[in-house]
DNA sequence: AAATTTTATCACATAATGTGTTAACAATGG
DNA sequence: CCATTGTTAACACATTATGTGATAAAATTT
């Protein structure tokens, strides 16, 4: 009365193996007969699931159990928030493309944040994009009217981009018109970052820019991490969306910053 | 008694894919209902396989038929060469990467060539790699004991790397141990590629590196190109697999080369 | 409008792949 | 050393994914 065996699509799978990620990170570890159990697979399939997100360097697999890494400071790494809150990040990237016109030059900031920016502004030419970020390079790269220029330096497999002195130097000789850059992490009007190579290189990138566009989803805020970088009013503009906590904003206000919210269309599932 | 309808395994798709590509390269363009017949697939199934080929930018499709980029001086993009004289690339892989010692800053150039190094080189570790190939940091990103520096500047899509007098300058503040250097085409020891910014590329990287190697296959004899970067002789050696031309490696040893001639397994098919 | 070429849709064949079971294999812990 | 526990390999199966050709509809050229 077991032996139900049937071969889910790929789409289900993926998301399965997405659920087991996300609980492993909550609890910092799990047992792998439980994980089986409790997402209702035999335990050999839940191997194969963790095989996978092991070699996707997600988490380590031990004996018994697996583990996920050490959090960084906050968040685990960029493969992981990829799918979250879409709908917010595809507003914000809505509303942040209305600031590019053909043939400026754009500085793209590393982040989850600003990829759906990032698929938008294909449809502009000429534009010339200069980014840290290997992901930016690889969408917009095949493009005919968009000139991409990669900031070279030391490569960073978490964030799939470059960081550290290289970076920083590098951008010391570019100066772009207009700059869309994000943060993980802001309270009170600053912005934070886990990693403090790349809190540099945002500090320095807004020096290369002439008009500072900030992307932040409400999901940020609140939040701090290890390094700072600047605060709000260092941007030209500040976007975020309609979730963003009413003090949050006040806060920026107050600070002098220009914020603009952006409304979501359908109500996001929160998580 | 025609209607034969099957479902090939993906290799063998793909390899007739290639054949196309092939064919349409040489003849420079070819009528779509031609190359249906010629290939033995149904007119919707060759168009299938062309649409796929332009989606990858490697032809152009027209009504009625499909041109070829203009050649690049001599050969088509690097997706191209992709496939081609794995096995002479193999054996080349394995002779250079007895050249490498662990804790040495390596240089590794762009070329579908030096990538079976590159696979290899994932066993060593620690190692530093430089490199201007997006490939390269694709395939040793991960890799926990390496530490990878991107040479950044203008991307170029053709051959998924930067190019341009950004990575020339960023070259200069360089110093790799081992660099592993290709050519597209050497004629009596001379050395050329077809875009300028890759043969100036070549020439600043061999500046930047203590002991240079050249990895060249046997295909690559015998021709020229635009842009020549210097002679086999500036380099500390030359790697090449044993097909190559007998008068070719004489005029090499001539001009003072240490060339290193790596028998080849089994015997390759030709193209 | 006529001819030609492209795309859409269908039905089908088969390859690719996730699944659970069983059993062999490896590793840990007394 | 054995007993226990965890992992991997090998199957058989179910189902999804995908290439294929025929036909017809749509688009383009002449």
């Amino acid at each position: 009365m077991s032996s139900r065996r049937a071969r889910p699509p790929e789409a289900v799978v993926e998301e399965r193996r997405q659920d087991v990620l996300r609980h492993v990170i909550e609890h910092g570890e799990a047992r792998i007969d439980e994980l089986g159990e409790r997402f209702g697979v035999s335990l050999m399939t839940m191997h194969r699931d963790l095989d996978d997100l092991a070699e996707r360097g997600l988490l380590r697999k031990l004996r018994g159990k697996v583990a996920a890494f050490p959090a960084l400071t906050m968040e685990i790494a960029a493969r992981f928030r990829e799918g979250l809150h879409l709908t917010e990040k595809e507003a914000l990237g809505a509303a942040a493309v209305g600031e590019i016109s053909a043939g400026q030059t754009v500085f793209v900031d590393c982040s989850t944040t600003v990829f759906p920016l990032v698929n938008r502004m294909r449809e502009i030419e000429p534009l010339t994009v200069v980014t840290n970020s290997l992901r930016v390079v690889r969408i917009l790269g095949p493009c005919q009217g968009i000139e991409t220029v990669l900031i070279g330096g030391r490569y960073n497999n978490e964030f799939d981009s470059c960081a550290g002195p290289d970076v920083v130097d590098a951008l010391g000789d570019i100066r772009a018109d207009v700059g869309f850059i994000s943060a993980t992490a802001v309270a009170g009007g600053r912005l934070f970052h886990p990693v403090q190579d790349y809190a540099a290189l945002k500090n320095a990138a807004r020096g290369s820019v002439h008009r500072n566009v900030l992307l932040v989803d409400h999901s940020k805020f609140g939040k701090t991490a290890t390094y700072a970088h600047g605060e709000v009013s260092d941007y030209d503009l500040v976007i975020v969306d309609s979730r963003t906590p009413e003090d949050e904003i006040d806060a920026m206000i107050e600070l002098g910053a220009a914020v603009r919210v952006v409304a979501l269309e359908e109500t996001a599932k929160e998580e």
